[in-house]
DNA sequence: ATGGCAAATATCATTTGA
C-alpha cells in the first residue's frame, strides 16, 4: 500500500499533471490539499476513471482538501479539526482498516498575525480531535501540508528563517506535541540527510536554486510504522516538463507500506 | 522590510499563499 500527500494548487489546473502522475506512479491513496473548489466543482470523474473512489470536503476559491483512493472508505470525517472552523482544511478516511487524515494546516502570514494565532489555535484543536477519535494504538496516518518545517535541517537557510513563519518556536512545539503523542515523522525514519525539501517558492525559483522547505508529511502511530518500508519525496515529479501545465509548489511524498 | 510567481474571481485589481 502506497500513501501519497501533495498540495496541488488548484485541482482544476493541475488535472492533467495530475493523472499523469497518478498513472505513472500508481499509488493506492492520494491525500490532496488546496485543491481551491467547491465539492461539486472537483473533477472527480476523471479519477474514477481510474478506478479511485473520491471523498472531497472543498469549500470556494481557497484550501480544501480531498482523498482519493483504490478501497472505497468504510468511514469518512469531515470538518477537521472542529465543527465551526470555517475552512475546509481536514478529512479523514478509514480504508483498509488504517485511519487516515488529510491535513491543509493554516499557513499563519506571519508571527504575530491574527492568521498565526488561528494556526495555533488549529493545531491545539487537532490535538482534541485526534483524542477524540483516535489513539497512537491504532492503524494511523495524519498526513498533509503542515506548513511546519521541523528541524532546523529542513530548511535551506535556517539563520534567514529563524523564528519566521513556518520555523518559529510555537510552531515547532505544536509538531512535536504530535510526536509525542504517539505518531512519528515517516521521512526521518528512512532519510535524515539535511536538504530534502518537499516546497520551494516559485517567486525566487526556488526549485532551481535548491532552496526549499520540508513541510509536507506523512506521520504515523508505531502500530503502522512497523509495515513502513519506505518514504520518499517524488522530486521528479516537480521537475517534469508538462505540455502546458506548471508544477504545483509543492512535490508529492510518498509512504510505502508492505501488503 | 520588500519583491518576485501563480491561481481564483469576474477584476482589469485584489486576495492568498509560505
Amino acid at each position: 500500500m502506497r500513501i501519497a500527500t501533495w498540495n496541488v494548487n488548484s485541482i482544476r489546473a493541475r488535472l492533467d499533471r495530475a493523472l499523469d502522475w497518478l498513472d505513472d506512479r500508481q499509488p493506492d491513496v492520494v491525500c490532496l490539499q488546496e485543491i481551491k473548489c467547491l465539492d461539486e466543482q472537483f473533477p472527480r470523474a476523471a479519477f474514477e476513471a481510474r478506478g479511485y473512489h473520491v471523498e472531497t470536503y472543498g469549500q470556494k476559491t481557497y484550501n480544501g482538501v480531498a482523498i482519493l483512493s483504490r478501497t472505497p472508505p468504510t468511514e469518512v470525517f469531515r470538518r477537521i479539526p472542529w465543527e465551526d472552523d470555517e475552512q475546509a482544511r481536514g478529512i479523514a478516511c478509514r480504508i483498509d482498516d488504517v485511519l487516515i487524515v488529510d491535513l491543509y494546516v493554516v499557513n499563519g502570514k506571519q508571527v504575530g498575525d491574527p492568521k498565526y494565532t488561528y494556526k495555533l489555535e488549529w493545531l491545539d484543536r487537532l490535538m482534541d480531535w485526534l483524542d477524540a477519535h483516535t489513539s497512537p494504538d491504532d492503524l494511523l496516518c495524519v498526513c498533509g501540508d503542515y506548513n511546519i518545517a521541523p528541524d532546523d535541517i529542513d530548511v535551506h537557510d535556517p539563520v534567514a528563517w529563524h523564528e519566521r513563519i513556518l520555523c518559529s518556536t510555537p510552531e515547532r512545539e505544536r509538531f512535536q506535541r504530535l510526536l509525542d503523542w504517539g505518531l512519528v515523522d515517516s521521512f526521518r525514519q528512512f532519510d535524515d540527510r539535511p536538504g530534502q525539501y518537499s516546497w520551494w517558492d516559485m517567486r525566487t525559483r526556488g526549485f532551481e536554486r535548491g532552496q526549499g522547505l520540508r513541510i509536507d508529511h506523512l506521520l504515523v502511530t508505531e502500530p503502522l510504522l512497523e509495515a513502513a518500508l519506505d518514504c520518499a519525496i517524488d522530486l521528479d515529479e516537480r521537475a517534469r516538463e508538462h505540455d502546458s501545465i506548471k508544477p504545483s509548489d509543492h512535490a508529492p511524498v510518498v509512504l510505502a507500506l508492505e501488503a
